[in-house]
DNA sequence: TATTGTTATACTCTATAACTATA
DNA sequence: TATAGTTATAGAGTATAACAATA
């Protein structure tokens, strides 16, 4: 973890890298981590309550209230009130949304293609495949990690 | 970075899971990360002074008082006068503090035997050979990766 | 004038708990 | 009573800039 030839310490220099550079990137669009990982939630749940895309994430209550606040001023998604219980708001994104969405997707990728630049495909599999095997080992459950084609995926960062 | 089959989002949450993990063990001695890791950078380049150290850890000179005042109260480390400079003050282990920082390795270590349980030395080998690819495609500076027996070490996580 | 170490301060981030309106 | 969402608040953590002693 701390000396050289260290799996561990190597993992959270670049866990750390990989981060700064998705949040640096996404913020070219004006999207911080976070907000990013909120409009996927509200893609893949959209609809549902805005506590309940909160608890999948995560994220308590009262900070789920400061970034909505956030992306509902940019007109990204939308609180509707729910017909049939009047305390809950129902997330929808807007098509302004949606496009912000696919863009920092977008740009996701583009990173994606940084890091692995220069590695095979077949590479890149492998080094797939040892990372789950140390996540098995970190008891990082599989829902939380992309997979081959699994339900429940990821929400964000 | 954020969908299925990201190598991207794989590294940045085995990245999160590992400091996490690494804090929560050297936790159970009584450190910080970043504790150990100044532990590690005076037992590295002891006797040098507190700025100096400061620097080469990358922590700002204010927080580093903070840092250095509690490793003093609880006598891991000292800050001595420079004979030929007043204003210095250069710092040193006590046994305390190599005996902690010895206690803390051994703690890494174990979880670097956690995280590639299972891993042959080939893969283990091979794993590492594709994170410093990865690295490198990142742009994070060689010196800030443990390598095969160069100059410059890592400090700490 | 510049630099070392220190202190004071301001700022961000986040979580906790109180509050409202419903259920 | 319990829950959804909100608001207010307090705490940790960190950086910025002012300060005293020394170079």
């Amino acid at each position: 973890m701390s000396g050289s030839e260290s799996v561990g310490f190597t993992l959270s220099q670049l866990g750390l890298e990989t981060s700064r550079r998705f949040g640096e990137i996404v913020g070219e669009i004006g999207l911080e981590p976070r907000q990013f990982a909120l409009l996927r939630g509200v893609a893949r749940w959209e609809g549902d309550a805005q506590q309940a895309i909160a608890e999948r994430l995560q994220i308590p209550a009262s900070t789920m209230v400061a970034i909505v606040d956030h992306l509902e001023a940019e007109r990204l998604l939308e609180r509707r009130p729910d017909p049939t219980d009047r305390r809950a708001r129902n997330l929808y994104l807007t098509p302004a949304g949606h496009k912000r969405l696919a863009e920092a997707t977008t740009l996701a990728m583009g990173l994606e293609s940084t890091i692995c630049a220069g590695l095979q495909n077949r590479k890149r599999d492998l080094l797939l495949d040892l990372l789950r095997h140390v996540a098995r080992n970190l008891d990082i459950p599989s829902w939380s990690l992309p997979d081959k084609g699994s339900g429940e995926r990821p929400a964000g960062l």
